[in-house]
DNA sequence: CATTTTTTGTTAATATATTAATTATCAACC
DNA sequence: GGTTGATAATTAATATATTAACAAAAAATG
């Protein structure tokens, strides 16, 4: 059997092991989860996403997206509108308060990046991004099935 | 701000969301959690692990933990002993069943592994493996000191 | 155009995780 | 040797995630 500590799962792990909680301390000053910050992180980006784009994108399953949204709702960061042109769909809307909440969190965040950002020489970065794209888009087709969000969208 | 998607956590997130489901479905067929896996991938290695050696091979943390060996427990495949030379620990035993599990599960494991290894070379697994690992160690000792509870700020 | 299928989002039931405080044992120290 | 502190595991309270099934709107089909 292989080496359980050695596996690309665990290597992954541990290395989110590691990142997270730096990044974790800082939504939490801000009373955000890490899925939650995701959420905003996008709206930032590009407000009014339909809900099942909020989740490709933050990769959060739809039925848990909904939870998050409602709690971001209940705190007074995010609304919900129907699209007019599609009643089906539902915009996720940032509020005054959630598109204030960016200038405060965003310089934290990318403070605390750039320091792990200092572990990677710029040439490991790159092989890393590679790689970890060629797993991302390699695997979606193993499991037979059209794997449910196979995600060809492209970011931005 | 930089781009989200190709974030190092993003990207990590990726490429396990693209692994993981493969395996889950094979952990399933035996009833069993990824987490509950991983407890009993360290035991088939070394048996009655005290608890915390446990929650730092496998990544789960202790309180978390208590409840997945609970549940491992009431299904047979484990059972806690107290450890003769220190009453506080508990050691994690495999049971006849926890172990021959591991004839059962293993192969469809190691398989699925082998699709996935195949998608990386030799040169690229060492240095994602590499990688991996600098990020994990000098990651750790970023936050300094234990840093409980980074501050009780709420937004706003 | 009526019916079936697909898409979007949600709910309900269950399972699980997280955080902070707690218990029990051990170790240390003066 | 009694008090203080540290460690291992747990509990309790809360928060969150997952899975399967569902409802509503739109699109496709005949």
């Amino acid at each position: 059997m292989r080496n359980f500590d050695q596996s690309l799962p665990m290597l992954l792990y541990r290395a989110l092991n590691a990142l997270m909680p730096e990044f974790r301390a800082i939504f939490r000053q801000f009373g955000l989860t890490e899925r939650q910050w995701r959420v905003l992180r996008v709206l930032w980006e590009e407000d009014g996403r339909p809900l099942l784009a909020l989740a490709d994108r933050t990769l959060i399953p739809a039925p848990s997206l909904v939870g998050v949204i409602d709690r971001l709702r209940k705190e007074g960061l995010v609304e919900r509108r129907r699209s007019p042109t599609d009643r089906r769909v539902v915009q996720v809307w940032l509020t005054g308060g959630g598109r204030a909440l960016q200038a405060e969190v965003t310089p934290l965040v990318d403070g605390a990046y750039a320091v792990f950002e200092g572990f990677l020489a710029p040439d490991e970065w790159r092989a890393l991004t590679a790689i970890m794209e060629k797993i991302a888009c390699r695997a979606n087709g193993v499991a037979g099935p059209p794997a449910p969000n196979a995600g060809d969208k492209k970011w931005l």
